[in-house]
DNA sequence: CTCTTCCAGCTTTTT
DNA sequence: GCTGGAAGAG
């Protein structure tokens, strides 16, 4: 039994204990939510209420993962695996493959994940003959995601006047077509994107009725974990499944909100009182976390904010260090300043290297910190990156087994038709495309019916199509009758990746041989476990999981004493003893992207704010003096997100005394190849004042010489000349408080006076 | 059709 | 600094 009294505050119990109708809990980091949740659902469980009838939906798997084995503890491992425990995109593709029928796919459809849309829409482009620079698959992709996160599908897509004009505004006017023809591209390959996981659900229950009402049913109980990430699509779905009882508790903290660059609504945390009359609302304020001086450093920078739901966090831990800011001057050496600080903490305060983590804003940044760590011997886990999901022998391997369980999967076959090498070119996969394209099917479909289509190939590649064919029609056969793991050896086997690996010997094609292993012993366990379970151990069933696995997922037990590194946004939900947040840079962080919008830079206040509240005892941040950036040397400024903090919170960082209109007037941005700050002459150029409230963003095309421009970096200056052609056009400009640069048109963002009226 | 070499673009973050 | 695509030679 569950002891409620003893473990939970006074607000965490209310959290617990109000099992029936709506609950808001508003939980600020470190505040015991996971316990909450987890307690709840124990609670339930003891009240008698069957496992299968709670869903719990969390945002990553390892969030799930980790509530279900908390879960266990209390309740035993029986009850607990039958809860519907998982993220959106996996409980939903799990109740899309029982009711794919009803939407026209078919229970074996293909999970894409997002290099898969990718290759599509870059297919699509050329397809219809755009240009691939004007439509990037990365930009298009998001647009689309965009669309169907707000339940926009291709058809309404078109019929929206205010994202057309957007579309047409940003010269971009086919997104609307890429998007048609991605839909039909996808449904022909019996395929889903991870979109279409919650768009599909939502239409399923929108045009089936009775299919809803059984899952209203189905879930007596419904728990949403960080709710302020939910987008608009999860936000219905929820919405619709606890519209019959409203036994609904949705747990967030808007401060820690730092999804919205994947259509994540802040908004939907803050409407819930509209949505739910007669809530009841939990706040949670009490950090068991971090000292007082990591809190209230947090709290001194999110009170910057301007959108937030009015709380007061605090801590009754010891006070602690106050947080170190370290400055390196190159980004190795900051590698080796971290490195050098974690062996000396974990030798003097006896902390075990699980104790400390690394955070930094792009995935970029952890190869430096890798090296700075192997050097020192010191043992270190990475996360993120290029998943092992996402290397290219894997993604081979599992573009076999994809296409093995559906064959109209255009992006598997299009990867594995000519690899191993079988004398099938882009000219070949070209045509058929084209023919699939015409008679509206899939490339698979005019491989199986070739001698329809008499003179599209040649009578030497149509052997080897058919050849090709009847591989993979060999391997179909092969899933119906044996287990997942059985059949996935042989393919390797026969398809001849693993041949084609074995001559390279090399560490790479080594690594690549042992990755498939790894691969293979995955499959095996899914196997053996399935078997022993009593579950289907087939193919298919293992396929289905995959697609929404990340390396997040494989925590390896030889794992257990290393330091941790990570994206911030990664360790959200993790708490550390010592948090070493890295390149704390301008135009890295916060990111440069997101420094000229406040909304995007509150986002990255957030992430600033996530970062600091993951650290238990101590924070160290650090800056480097100069970088590399895409192979070039930048020289970055230390993050405003320092100087945000409280001083008294800080130790090493010396703020830099500069006048109110200075600070306000300084939008940092990119530091170019050409823009080292060096000292700065007098300009003798007279240059008038600049109203920076009327400032109008112009490209670098109109810029003539003569004219009064303003850079967001150096303020006002005067073009003096011009030289270099089309892309690589440059500006010689004498700025009046830093001198004369030369700008690189294609990169600077300039800004010219408005009108004033 | 295949292999090699060269070049461009990229870097926000994740299911 | 790396990857993926283009281009050109065999």
């Amino acid at each position: 039994m569950v002891d409620f009294i003893n473990e939970l505050n006074e607000n965490q119990r209310e959290a617990v204990v109000n099992t029936e109708g709506p609950t808001l809990v508003i939980a600020g980091a470190g505040s015991g939510k996971t316990r909450v949740l987890t307690y709840r659902i124990a609670n339930l469980l003891s009240k008698g209420v069957p496992a299968y009838r709670i869903l719990a939906l969390t945002f990553t798997n390892k969030a799930a993962r980790e509530m279900q084995k908390r879960i266990a503890t209390l309740v035993g491992q029986g009850n607990a695996s039958n809860l519907w425990m998982g993220t959106f995109h996996s409980i939903f593709s799990k109740i899309l493959r029982v009711e794919a029928e009803h939407l026209g796919y078919t229970s074996n459809f293909t999970i894409y994940d997002s290099q898969d849309s990718k290759n599509l829409i870059k297919s699509i482009v050329k397809d219809l003959r755009l240009d691939d620079k004007v439509y990037k698959p990365n930009d298009v992709l998001g647009r689309i995601s965009m669309a169907k996160n707000n339940l926009v599908v291709a058809q309404a897509y078109a019929q929206s006047a205010k994202i057309v004009a957007a579309d047409q505004a940003a010269k971009k006017p086919m997104i609307t077509e890429i998007y048609k023809y991605y839909q039909l591209r996808c449904r022909q390959s019996d395929v889903m994107d991870f979109d279409d996981l919650l768009l599909q659900t939502n239409i399923l229950f929108r045009d089936f009725p009775e299919i809803l009402e059984k899952y209203q049913k189905k879930f007596d109980y419904i728990l949403v974990d960080e709710y302020q990430d939910t987008n608009y699509s999860q936000y219905l779905i929820i919405k619709k499944l606890a519209e019959q009882h409203k036994n609904i508790c949705v747990v967030g903290d808007d401060a820690q909100s730092i999804y919205s660059f994947r259509g994540a609504r802040i908004e939907n945390i803050l409407n819930f009182r509209n949505d739910y009359p007669g809530y009841k609302l939990c706040k949670l304020e009490q950090n068991y976390r971090s000292t007082t001086t990591i809190v209230d450093a947090a709290n001194s920078i999110i009170s910057r904010n301007k959108e937030q739901i009015p709380k007061k966090t605090f801590s009754e831990n010891e006070e602690g260090d106050k947080i170190r800011v370290m400055k390196a001057m190159s980004d190795k050496e900051e590698g080796f300043q971290v490195a050098q600080e974690i062996f000396r903490i974990s030798q003097n305060e006896q902390a075990e290297f699980n104790d400390f983590a690394i955070l930094y804003r792009t995935n970029a940044q952890s190869r430096i910190m890798e090296e700075a760590l192997r050097k020192r011997n010191i043992p270190y886990k990475i996360y993120g990156g290029l998943s092992f999901y996402q290397r290219k022998e894997i993604k081979d391997l599992l573009a076999y087994l994809r296409l093995t369980v559906n064959q109209n999967d255009e992006e598997a076959l299009k990867r594995i038709i000519n690899y191993p090498k079988r004398g099938i070119g882009d000219t070949t996969v070209d045509k058929l495309k084209e023919v699939a394209l015409k008679y509206n099917a899939s490339i698979w479909t005019v491989l199986c019916n070739l001698n329809k289509v008499p003179g599209v190939v040649s009578a030497a590649t149509a052997a080897k199509l058919t050849h090709f064919r009847q591989l993979i029609e060999g391997f179909t056969e092969l899933a119906k009758e044996e287990n997942a793991y059985d059949t996935t050896y042989r393919i390797a086997k026969t398809s001849g990746i693993i041949d084609d690996l074995s001559t390279d010997d090399t560490p790479e094609g080594v690594s690549r041989k042992e990755n498939i292993q790894e691969l293979l012993n995955a499959v095996k366990d899914f196997s053996e476990t399935a078997y022993n379970e009593g579950r289907d151990d087939k193919l298919p069933s293992f396929l289905e999981g995959v697609a929404l696995l990340t390396d997040q997922d494989s925590e390896k037990p030889e794992d257990n004493n290393k330091v941790t590194l990570m994206t911030i946004h990664s360790a959200k939900g993790l708490e550390f003893e010592n948090v070493f947040i890295v390149g704390m840079e301008e135009d890295l962080f916060p990111a440069q992207q997101s420094a000229y919008t406040p909304a995007a830079l509150e986002e990255e206040r957030r992430l600033f704010y996530v970062a600091l509240t993951r650290a238990e005892k101590k924070v160290v941040m650090t800056y480097a003096t100069t970088r590399y950036k895409n192979g070039n040397v930048v020289y970055p400024q230390p993050s405003r997100f320092i100087a945000e903090i409280d001083p008294v919170y800080l130790e090493g960082f010396f703020t830099p005394t500069r006048s109110r209109e200075d600070r306000q007037l300084q939008v940092p941005g990119r530091v170019t190849r050409m823009a080292k700050p060096t000292l700065s002459p007098q300009p003798n150029v007279e240059i008038p004042d600049v109203d920076t409230s009327r400032l109008q963003a112009i490209s670098g095309d109109t810029v003539v010489p003569g004219m009064i421009i303003y850079h967001p970096n150096f303020g006002a200056g005067k073009v003096i000349t011009l030289d270099g052609l089309g892309v690589n056009k440059k500006a010689k400009v004498l700025f009046a408080k830093h001198g004369q640069k030369v700008l690189l048109l294609k990169f600077a963002k300039l800004y010219v006076q408005g009108d004033t009226n």
